[in-house]
DNA sequence: GCCAACGTTGGC
DNA sequence: GCCAACGTTGGC
């Protein structure tokens, strides 16, 4: 089990969206560090939904329920992307600004580069920021 | 293969 | 709307 950190914009594809549609491919990237994140994770792999721009702060968490496969919206062939389903929304949204001021997120991937769209979590990062989320 | 110019992302 | 960080492109 690996645990990740997907950022959206809000105005374009939020959280409550996925709930509507139950179920979404996770599409557009084009980094490669993001890409790689996104072909290593596994069936059952949890992921925080995170809200960039408007809102900034992790809002739900979601489950990868399919692994990489080519992106839809891609005609080179050369990008891949997942499929992601809601599982639980945040009693209360962890902003970034509560992760950056937290010690035990110093090492988060995501804070060390802001702009990767997709990164890794270590279980303990996780489980904490669910804390937080409940804090 | 280096590096300057440029475009995009994302926080503020 | 600004700007820093970072990726990509293209000239040499």
């Amino acid at each position: 089990m690996h645990y990740w950190l997907m950022k959206s914009e809000p105005d374009a594809f939020s959280y409550d969206d996925l709930v509507a549609k139950g179920k979404a491919e996770w599409d557009g990237v084009r980094n490669h560090a993001a890409q790689g994140h996104m072909k290593a994770m596994r069936k059952g792999d949890l992921a925080f939904f995170y809200h960039s721009n408007i809102g900034v702060e992790a809002v739900g968490i979601m489950t990868i329920v399919e692994e990489a496969a080519p992106d839809s919206t891609d005609e080179t062939g050369k990008w891949i992307a997942v499929h992601v389903a809601p599982r639980e929304k945040l009693a209360k949204p962890v902003t970034l600004t509560a992760m950056k001021a937290d010690p035990a997120l110093a090492d988060m991937a995501m804070l060390r580069q802001s702009r990767l769209s997709v990164s890794p979590l270590t279980k303990e990062q996780f489980d904490h920021i669910v804390a937080m989320s409940k804090a």
